[in-house]
DNA sequence: TGAATAGTGTCTTTCAGACAATATGCC
DNA sequence: GGCATATTGTCTGAAAGACACTATTCA
């Protein structure tokens, strides 16, 4: 299992001449994937996109989507086009989560994975009539079997990092269509949340916020009153900070502010 | 720059049978290192711990601490272990930031990097009589160089996550001691969220959250009243959670609540 | 007694949460 | 008219934020 690289000889001798002792043989080139947690609401449920393996280890148990970083990808890019290739969807909201690297999480090598997730309205996703009729299925959170590897947790982490980050960003339009009610929007954030919602403290909430337009338009459905369309006002969030090294002017900027007093040193 | 893996060949193999298409050479097997941003407080302000480096590329240039995953060790370990070697701490605040892959960002090869942080009480540091007398030194995050590889980047989004962390997480008490005075904490959360605070306010605010324990010690020092020194009443948070895949049906169970309502399908 | 830091309380505003009746469209 | 969902407002409690004076030690 000790696969190398011949950079890595090269730079790990450097770094080892500056301690004398050889300690080569104590590296590997792991392996890197991208694991990809495509959520989406069907059916009023909060679903996530799984892939029946083909192949050991786990073969005939489902998967997340995933596969190995090509040549001059960067992770994001790798992570979007495996989304892509299971769901023909592009401009999908995506987020990493972190990096998986337990040693043992793939028994065949040493496998490190970065995980991320995507936010897809159910609308936009196409029947998948996909190349090899690979066994795939949506899977409601709540009823997950027991996936491949670390699948399990890394769903579990995709979950917690979209409780958290909807707390202060409006990522739940990512999973509406363009226009949608206020009762639709609700749904979707108490099945992230997965407790239910006063509706009129959420909707107080919702239009005091300001990133909720009215577009005039009504939702006609069932004998019953129609509800408003709203359509949402800012743009997407952007997670683009490492392709654009000129943002972190910004920030750091900000941080660089110094403290009011103590003009200690 | 096409550095392959035997591992990596078969399972492509196996995965490009289903498409019929050979890709093989669009994959390369990239190095992984870690890289870990140590953030103390010395002489009122929040310093980084930076390493010049010896070697191209970047020669001369300042870079955090970082390198290669050893065979068997978890990323969590690599960073722990170059933690260790650089300021001779254990049992240390270490969190993992997200994995930064952009492509180009070795100009050798491609290297995909960890990146961590890490919380040192100054006062657990040794002088660094270490081994090859490498340059380090510590640098204040207000006033830090132009750093090789991204690193500017990893620091960056280490304070970023870090100041999110601080708003639900005691952790400003793994840059303290472990006992202090409250002005010492309030500077603590000052350096972190780079700006300053009410005292009285922040008194209340500590004070009635219970995560504090008084010694009935004072702390004397000038000629001015002593301060009481206080403690940290819980633990270190866990962050292990890779390590123990039982948690996860912990988290799983909460996220298994069904919906009270709608009981739909 | 002066210098230096420790320590303390009130008021206002904002936000979250509990809670129930009326409005509208369609059949 | 009856059904089904849409829509709306008040009260309460908790927490955050603004704001300034007294207390204690030591030189």
């Amino acid at each position: 299992m000790t696969a190398t690289n011949p950079f890595l000889a090269q730079i790990i001798r450097e770094r080892e001449n500056e301690s004398s002792v050889s300690r080569f043989h104590e590296y590997e080139t792991p392996l890197v994937t991208v694991d990809v947690v495509i959520f989406t609401v069907q059916d009023q449920r909060l679903k996530v996109l799984l892939i029946k393996r083909r192949h050991e280890p786990y073969i005939h148990h489902w998967a997340l989507p995933g596969g190995f970083i090509r040549s001059g990808e960067s992770l994001q890019d790798a992570a979007e086009r495996r989304l892509f290739e299971e769901t023909h969807v592009k401009d999908v909201y995506l987020q990493q989560i972190r990096a998986f690297g337990k040693p043992k999480r793939d028994p065949r090598a040493r496998v490190i994975s970065i995980g991320f997730y995507a936010l897809v309205g159910s609308t936009r996703i196409k029947p998948i009539a996909d190349s090899d009729a690979e066994d795939v299925g949506w899977y409601c959170v709540t009823e997950l079997p027991t996936l491949a590897f670390d699948h399990n947790l890394i769903i579990t982490t995709a979950l917690q990092n979209l409780q958290v980050n909807l707390e202060d960003t409006p990522v739940a339009f990512q999973l509406l269509t363009e226009k949608f009610t206020l009762t639709e929007l609700q749904k979707v954030y108490e099945l992230i949340e997965n407790k239910p919602l006063d509706k009129r403290n959420f909707r107080k909430k919702m239009l005091s916020s300001g990133i909720l337009t009215e577009t005039g338009e009504l939702k006609k459905e069932g004998r019953h009153r129609p509800a408003q369309l709203y359509r949402f006002t800012t743009g997407m969030p952007d997670d683009d900070v490492e392709e654009n090294p000129e943002a972190l002017k910004d920030v750091l900027q900000d941080i660089n502010e110094p403290m009011s007093k103590n003009g200690h040193q």
